[in-house]
Parts: C-alpha cells; structure tokens; sequence
DNA sequence: GCGACAAATGAACCTCGGTTAATTACGGCG
DNA sequence: CGCCGTAATTAACCGAGGTTCATTTGTCGC
C-alpha cells in the first residue's frame, strides 16, 4: 500500500454504501477523496438531455473525488453511487493540502497521487479520442475483465460511450 | 505568475522552435515540462492507422509534458510540435521531483499543477463523453476564441474529434 | 415449476459523420 | 494580371451507431 494510501486509512472516516447509495450527486460540494477498500463505486455524468454517462468504474484500491471540486472547490461535476455493497474511506482534501503545507512526506505523496491520476485521465483521452467503440469495448474486457462480470451491459455501454443496443451489436460481431 | 513557473522560468533552459518544429515526437522519452512564453504548440497523437488527433492546442501561458513520461519515465504517448514559431522553457520533471523531496514549498507547487492538469482533463473527459462535436466546436470558440483564428480548419476539426468536412458542414447548419 | 419483472437481444428505420472526389476560394509571386 | 499550390467547401455515397419497439432470455420470489 503506497503512503499515500496508509495516510487515508489512518485519517479518513469510513463511509458504508449500500448498492445504489450515493457518496456525493453532480452539483454537491464535496471535496472529499475516497478511498474504495472493498465493493465497486460507479462515477457517473448527467448530461443536459437527462442522459448518463459513466466516466469510470472504481473497484476495491481505486482512489476518487472530483477534481474541480477537490482543487477548487467548485461544485462536483459527476455523481459517485456504489454499484455493489461498499466500503470506502472519505477524507477531505483541504485537510491533506492544508497538512502538506508543512508536512513534506505528505506534499510528495500528493503529487504521487495526482500525478498517477493525470496520467490515468490522459489515457482515457487517447481513448476516447483515438479509439473506435469496438477498440474501446475489448480494452475494457482486456485490462478490467472482472468489471466486465460485474455490471451490467446497460453500464458497460454507457462507459463505452454508445447504447446497450450497439454494445449488443458489436458482442455479435466480434463471435 | 505562479510560485509554479517562476521555478520553471528560474531553473529552466530555452528552447527555440520554428513553426513545424518538435519538441518532442510520440514514442520519445522525454520527461520534460514545458512551459510556453510565446507562439503556440499543438500536442497529438498519431493513431495506428497513421490518422493524427490534436489532443490540445498550447498558447502562451500553457505548461504541458506528457504525464506517463514524466511520471514513470515511460515514452510520450504524444508528440508535441510548434504551429506557429515558439518560444518555451523545459525543465526535466525528475529535476522537480527530486528537489520536492527536500523543499515543501516545490511539492506544494507540484501539488498545484498537478491538481489544475487533472481539473482540465476531467473537463476535457466531460467532454469527449457528453458533448456533442458540434457543442464541442461551440465551446471551443467561446473559450479559445483565438485559437480558432490562429490555426487551419483542419487542426480545429481534428482536435474537435471529427474531419475538416464534418467541421464545415457544421459551420454551415450554425448559420 | 410458474409468473413477473428486468435485462439482453434483435429488427427497421434514421442521422451524423466518414470517405472520396470535384469545385471553389485564397494567398504569394513571377 | 495570371499562375499555382493550399485550404476550404460542397456533393454523393456509405456505414456505424442512435431510436423505437418487439421479442427473447434470465432471474428472483413463491
């Protein structure tokens, strides 16, 4: 466990989510960082027309939070609802800026912890933008197989970008 | 100017490029930051089947390094070129990390940019995921208004995910 | 095993963007 | 001014994915 991790788990508070229990909803201010220790937490977007769109999928070891919300304290721009029983660790992120203001170990382990997300978030763009929904599907089956048991095809689809219908089409070609 | 690039302005060194020129090519390792005084830089990918995607255009102000390279050594997933004649300071990322070790008031800089790259490309997921490319053309325009005079139709196009066609056909139906 | 509800699949039709290729601006520059 | 190369536009056709709705497959409770 990194110590970035370690330092979660000695200050942060545990939230118990039920499957379909939200940690924070599109539009809430919540600069909390969770920590996933056991379960599956879905972050997911609202567009404008009513649609969603899952933005990932963060099973057990998986650290999240909305970074406008985090770095800013801007309204969070996605919702976070646990799509199994779950336990995660929340704590705020002021609290760990603020500390790593005099706390060096703290600071590096923060840049350890950001940098590992913008270089999560670059992938997905690459993926987004160069990659076809096709690509995009055996990826997720090739590098998360056991999301891909875990939810269901409505959600798989939504991560991929496309609808259930296309997914379905897409499984059939690929047999 | 930020604590951030006053560091990046002070342990620097120069780099020169002419319009075309790159700072560096998809598959270098080169864990350098750069941080753009003048002119402008467009980051892309080149897909397998040889098709480029802009992935971000960078004006003055911009600071921009690939987040695998920098964070795992790993090489570019992007190359960076110059589109108009630019003037930028690199500074090796390790030289940052290293000195963050011992110096707070570096980590906590790190810590900043960090956190704004990772704010940007949640933005820039929410996009890719929830816009429409012809939102995304009208978002460009209102947020980069100069950019969209400063670079040809088909770089806008390509960073907006689409063909120079499909870009004026949307041109078109907007008036 | 059976009924009921949700999930997944399938079919028919439509739209948007890709592809290819032709046509029309729009600069330099002799 | 006329020539030429590049960028931008337009048109015709195609295919992937969206939309809507019907059908099948699961799965849970009884």
């Amino acid at each position: 466990m990194s110590l970035f991790q370690e330092l979660m788990v000695k200050n942060g508070s545990n939230v118990l989510l039920e499957a379909g229990d939200h940690a924070f909803m599109q539009g809430d201010s919540d600069s909390n960082i969770y920590f996933v220790q056991s379960g599956l937490l879905k972050a997911y977007y609202i567009r404008s027309d009513g649609k969603e769109h899952i933005k990932s999928f963060l099973p057990e070891g998986s650290i999240i939070g909305s970074m406008v919300a985090l770095v800013d304290g801007d309204p969070c721009t996605f919702s976070l609802v646990a799509s199994e029983p779950t336990v995660a660790i929340a704590l705020p992120y002021k609290v760990l800026a603020d500390a790593a203001q005099s706390d060096n170990g703290l600071a590096n382990a923060l840049v350890g912890f950001l940098g590992t997300y913008g270089k999560r978030k670059e992938q997905r763009e690459y993926q987004l933008l160069s990659m076809s929904a096709e690509d995009r599907f055996a990826l997720l089956v090739e590098t998360m197989p056991d999301i891909a048991g875990r939810v269901s095809q409505a959600d798989l689809a939504s991560y991929i970008g496309i609808t259930p219908q296309a997914l379905s089409r897409i499984k059939r070609r690929l047999k």
